[in-house]
DNA sequence: TCACGTCAAGCAGAT
DNA sequence: ATCTGCTTGACGTGA
């Protein structure tokens, strides 16, 4: 079990979102742009493993514009050196990456234009992956997608359209239950179809649902995860109080937490903690997973 | 220097 | 019809 939080360190004044505006695109603002937030990678990826934070979420905006026409410069190519480096330091510390491209991400809309911006997104996350040489462990979350009027039909065009994406991506897509229109048995059919990995969303789960326990949910999700992927990852949050449904806390309650380990014995698997104040949530969930001996270093 | 409107992109549900 | 949430944070213009 690694537990860990996405793209954002609160504690170093390091960023590695540093973005600007599309009409100011130029390739030194880019490079210059690059530069910082691998440097700022690096060093929030060295704060983790100083505080056993195993698990990273790589944020999507590292390059700026990759997936848009705009951008004709091959980073890739340019920066070859900075991601290996980022990427042997992943590896000689055993640290878990995923990625999740955003909302506009959508394989199956029905409007081509969204269908090519969304797979030209997915090409650009699964680069980044693959120049830094991580393995197959190394994974890309996405949403099943809108709904569009028809479920079903939806989501065998979901199918459909996995099945022609390019291999770099293939191997690293999973897809994850969402707090609204899919459903973890909605992921389950679509992983039947196409042995894609399910990422258990636990929140989502508890606002959407088909009314499994968590057990079964950690039995069914792992089940869908070969040993060439690793072991499942989960996201987790908890909603907050008084607030609208589906908000997130902005801190963790380590007795819920401790519920929750509890109650997820015996699966091991990774945790994503989507949660405000990240890091520090992170350290004290790490706290209490070591006090449950869940933590295996 | 700072406030604040805006930023590439879509969809669903609420207001 | 318009706003909000989704990993929101960061840019950059105007005062």
């Amino acid at each position: 079990m690694k537990i860990g939080y996405p793209c954002i360190n609160q504690t170093l004044d390091c960023s590695t979102n540093k973005t600007f505006r599309l009409r100011s695109y130029s390739e030194s603002r880019l490079k210059d742009t690059l530069q910082n937030n691998l440097n700022c990678l690096l060093k929030i990826l060295d704060y983790n493993v100083k505080n056993n934070i195993l698990f990273f979420r790589i944020s999507s905006d590292l390059v700026p514009f990759a997936s848009h026409p705009v951008c004709r410069f091959q980073w890739y190519d340019y920066f070859k050196k900075d991601f290996k480096k980022i990427g042997q330091f992943i590896k000689k510390h055993n640290i878990r990456i995923s990625m999740h491209p955003d909302q506009f991400t959508l394989i199956n809309s029905p409007r081509k234009d969204v269908l090519e911006r969304s797979v030209s997104e997915l090409i650009y996350h699964a680069r980044i992956l693959d120049v830094m040489e991580l393995d197959e462990t190394a994974k890309i979350q996405i949403h099943v997608g809108g709904v569009y009027g028809d479920k079903q039909r939806s989501m065998i065009v979901f199918v459909e359209r996995y099945k022609k994406l390019p291999k770099a991506v293939l191997r690293r897509l999973v897809i994850e239950n969402d707090d609204r229109s899919y459903t973890l048995a909605d992921c389950l059919r679509i992983h039947k179809k196409t042995n894609i990995p399910v990422l258990f969303d636990v929140f989502h789960h508890s606002l959407n649902n088909s009314g499994e326990s968590l057990k079964e949910c950690l039995k069914s999700a792992t089940k869908t995860w070969k040993k060439k992927d690793g072991i499942l990852m989960t996201d987790y949050s908890l909603q907050k109080k008084n607030a609208k449904k589906g908000t997130h806390v902005y801190t963790i309650s380590i007795s819920d937490f401790k519920k929750f380990l509890r109650e997820s014995k015996p699966y091991d698997f990774d945790i994503m903690l989507e949660i405000k104040d990240k890091e520090k949530s992170a350290k004290k969930a790490i706290l209490a997973a070591k006090s449950d001996k869940r933590w295996k270093c």
